[in-house]
DNA sequence: CATTTGTGACTGCTATATCGGTCAATTAAA
DNA sequence: TTTAATTGACCGATATAGCAGTCACAAATG
């Protein structure tokens, strides 16, 4: 084994409890139980447990799909609105050069 | 095997490519190559490309790294701002019962 | 009250995500 | 143009996430 412990900023770690925290109000709101979610989405009931926990190791297609099936809005209000911001940034990223070279000797990250 | 093939929604999907979007996005305003960027999250780069694109099988913990990292924004503007957030969270978590019952026997999930 | 349902916390098995690497093609800089 | 770096696309090995199941306890109903 490599004991392959990773630490995650806190900044991460705030947001997956957010994340999880708002589905798992979402979904009380709806007065859905956890086995009937988990359900929808089709995966188990532990899994959904972690997400609601905000676990880092989980797979983020079926966090979104807990929020989405949840009723937890990503990025926009209304769904039908995503589309558009994709191209958006698109087309932000065409007008880039494709390859990226000479990072700045330093670079700031402060948390 | 079980040919476990799982399937997302729209809005997950969306969701997904939009994320890896503003990631790379973000990545390339601020110069950074994959390698620069997935070395600092300490990831494969293989990794990183996976979530650039917005596939829906990565750590969620992963994705949150680089967008942090990245500089995109998670939910907040400022990352101090999550924490009064998550306590708005939990403050209407406690005014619910903490079980729910009796799921309504239609609920609508309309995509 | 009794009964039914939801939740929290485990556990072993198995499919698989991540790693670390390679190679070719592109692209930016000198 | 030449050169060095970035990117895209692979692949095998292995640590592990998700599943399915269980159990005890909590807590809504009637």
């Amino acid at each position: 084994m490599k004991t392959h412990t990773r630490t995650y900023s806190r900044v991460t770690r705030e947001a997956l409890t957010m994340m999880g925290g708002l589905i798992r109000l979402a979904r009380k709101q709806r007065k859905m139980s956890e086995a009937d979610l988990s359900a929808r989405i089709g995966i188990a009931r532990s899994t959904l447990q972690l997400i609601e926990k905000g676990h880092p190791k989980v797979e983020i297609g079926l966090v979104f799909e807990a929020a989405t099936l949840a009723g937890v809005p990503l990025f926009v209000d209304e769904p039908s609105r995503l589309a558009p911001e994709i191209s958006r940034v698109n087309d932000k990223l065409a007008l880039l050069p494709q390859a990226v070279r000479r990072p700045r000797s330093e670079v700031k990250d402060d948390f």
